[in-house]
DNA sequence: GCCAACGTTGGC
DNA sequence: GCCAACGTTGGC
């Protein structure tokens, strides 16, 4: 099972206001980047990823869930892009910032490491068991 | 089909 | 607020 990371902007989308839609979740929409939307387009329902907030915090913060796979955006005119439904599942009990990532020397090929301009990026099973222990999960 | 110019993202 | 990295656009 595959494993993603997704970006966001806390003052454009949260973790806190992931939390609140619960079980239902939310579309991820305003994709635009083939690279990501191929990512979105590989993921199956149930696969996990993390959370990560750009610009403020830089750090991953929980994880989340697909519930539901690759279909039309409807934010986007050009009809291209699609989007993935995610749910939130359980906070860290404590972030994981970038600074941490980069100083990890195991965490170095990470992608949000090495192109941090990709908004959804895919991550390794041993990425993400290491990531995990560093959020106190 | 190349590449310069431009816009956007995101870390610092 | 700056700027590097990247993607996209458009002229040729």
């Amino acid at each position: 099972m595959a494993h993603w990371l997704y970006k966001s902007e806390p003052s454009v989308w949260s973790w806190d206001q992931q939390v609140a839609q619960g079980d239902k979740g939310t579309f991820w929409s305003g994709v635009r980047n083939h690279v990501a939307k191929q990512n979105l387009m590989a993921m199956k329902k149930g696969e996990k990823g993390f959370f990560y907030h750009s610009n403020e915090g830089k750090a991953i913060v929980g994880i989340v869930e697909v519930i539901k796979e690759y279909y039309p955006d409807h934010t986007d005119e050009s009809g291209k892009f699609g989007m993935v439904d995610i749910k939130a599942v359980k906070p860290f009990k404590r972030p994981v910032t970038l600074e941490e990532i980069k100083a990890e020397p195991r965490l170095k090929d990470m992608i949000l490491v090495n192109n941090s301009r990709l908004s959804v990026q895919p991550v390794t099973a041993e990425e993400w068991a290491l990531i995990c222990k560093m959020g106190g999960l």
